[in-house]
DNA sequence: TTTGCTTTGTGATTTGAATCACCCAACTTG
DNA sequence: CAAGTTGGGTGATTCAAATCACAAAGCAAA
C-alpha cells in the first residue's frame, strides 16, 4: 500500500464528518509527515505556517517560560489538531507552546491559507475548527484549574489517570524526574508522593515504570 | 439620539474593520443591552444561546471551581468578544466561566445562528472571530504562566499592571479581599504584599483604593 | 565484573503562603 | 454622634512544598 494510500485511510477514519471533497482538498494541499517517539515537533518562538491534523501517534503539549520552565498542557490524539497552532498560523505568530511526540506520530500538515478557504466551502470544516477551538479552551481551563485549586497529591492523581487515558494503558513509562518537570515541581515531592500511593495501593513503581491499579 | 443610532456608532467605531453589509446584519439580528456596574452578566453553567459584542464599559471573566472559589482569568473591552460564549453558543455548552460588569457595559448580543453564516459571507467577521480566539489564547496563557511559574508577589504586580491597564487609570477601587479573591489567595497576604509595595514607594494605600505610582 | 551514570528513597531544613487570632481605623446608618 | 459594619494591620502558628544532602538501587557499557 503506498503512503498515499495509507494517509487517505487515516484521514477517513479519524475524520469520519470531512466531505468527500474536503479529503480530496486535504490530500493535494497537505504534506504527510512522520515524527519519531520523544521527537520535539514544534518549539517555542518558532513560525508556523500551517496546521496539523493528528492521523496517528500522541503528542504532548506543553508551555514553556522564559526560563526554562516548562509544564504539560494536554495530549492531542488522532482525530484532533492543535487549536493554537490554528490560530497562530493565521495570524503569522510564533508559537506560544512547545510540541513532543510522546509516540511515533503521523500528521497531516495543511497550509493556513487553504485552511481558510475551507470555512466557508466546507460546512464540516467550519465545524471541526469550532469543536477543535472548544475542546482545546476546555482543557486548557481543566489545566488552569488544577494549577489554582488544587494540592499536588491532587494534580499527580489527575496526571496520571490523563496519562492513563491518553496512552491507552496502566503502564506508564516515565521517570519521577519527567513527571516534576510537567507538573512544574520537584523530584523529591513527586518521588515521596508517588511512594505514598504505592503504599495505599493505588499503583506499583520501577524503574522509569509506573503501573497503575486503582488511579 | 435614539439607541439604534448609539448603538450603530459604536459598533462602527469599536469594529472598525467590519464591512457595511454586516454592520447593518448585526443590527437587525443583534440586540442591544445594558449591564449596571458590578453586575454579574454570565454564571458558570448557565447556557448561552449569544455572544456579546462589546460595545462599551468593561467586563472581567472569572473562572469558578465546584467549591465557589474563583479567579480572574482577564478583562474583555469594547472591540472585543468572548471566546468562550463563542464556542460554548456553537456547541450549546454550558458556560465555563463567570462574568462580571466592572463599569457600566453595554453590549451587542448576536445568536449564535447568524454567527455561523456569516463566517462564509464576511471575510471581516471571520478574521474577527480568528483574532478573538487567538487573543482570548493568549491571555489565558499568560494567565496560566502566572499561577504555574509566578509567586504571590511576582501575581500580585501583574494583577495590578493588568488592571491599571484595562481601567486606564492608576487608581484601583477595590478591596484587599476581593483582589485576594481573583488571585485565589487570602486577605492577609495581600494585605501584607500590599504594605510592602508601599514601603517600596510603588503605591499608596487608602481603604478600597490603590493608588499605583511606580508599578 | 567493575566502573559509571541514571533513577529512586528519604531525612533534615527552609521557605512561602495559609490560617488563626485579635485589634484598630474608617466609613455609614440610625 | 453613637453604634455597628466593613476594611485593613500584624504577630504567631501551621502546613505544603522546595531545597539540600546523601545513600542506595538499577542498568549499561567497557
Amino acid at each position: 500500500m503506498s503512503t498515499t494510500q495509507i494517509s487517505d485511510n487515516l484521514l477517513r477514519s479519524n475524520y469520519p464528518l470531512f466531505e468527500e471533497g474536503l479529503i480530496h482538498e486535504i490530500e493535494e494541499a497537505g504534506e504527510f509527515k512522520t515524527f519519531k517517539a520523544n521527537e520535539v515537533m514544534m518549539r517555542k518562538g518558532q513560525f508556523i505556517r500551517s496546521t496539523m491534523l493528528m492521523l496517528n501517534g500522541l503528542i504532548k503539549i506543553y508551555r514553556e517560560d522564559d526560563d526554562g520552565n516548562e509544564f504539560l498542557m494536554y495530549y492531542l490524539k488522532p482525530g484532533e489538531a492543535c487549536a493554537l497552532s490554528m490560530v497562530c498560523a493565521a495570524k503569522h505568530e510564533a508559537s506560544p507552546i512547545m510540541a513532543k511526540a510522546v509516540n511515533e506520530t503521523e500528521v497531516m500538515m495543511v497550509p493556513v491559507d487553504t485552511m481558510s478557504e475551507w470555512m466557508s466551502k466546507y460546512k464540516s470544516w467550519y465545524q471541526f475548527v469550532i469543536e477543535t477551538y472548544r475542546a482545546r479552551f476546555d482543557e486548557l481551563l481543566i489545566t488552569l484549574d488544577n494549577v489554582a485549586f488544587r494540592s499536588m497529591d491532587e494534580r499527580l492523581e489527575f496526571y496520571l489517570k490523563r496519562a492513563k487515558e491518553a496512552q491507552h494503558t496502566n503502564t506508564i513509562e516515565i521517570s519521577h524526574q519527567e513527571i516534576a518537570n510537567e507538573l512544574n515541581t520537584s523530584r523529591e515531592v513527586i518521588s515521596r508522593l508517588l511512594k505514598k500511593m504505592e503504599q495505599k495501593g493505588m499503583l506499583d513503581l520501577h524503574r522509569n515504570v509506573i503501573e497503575l491499579k486503582n488511579i
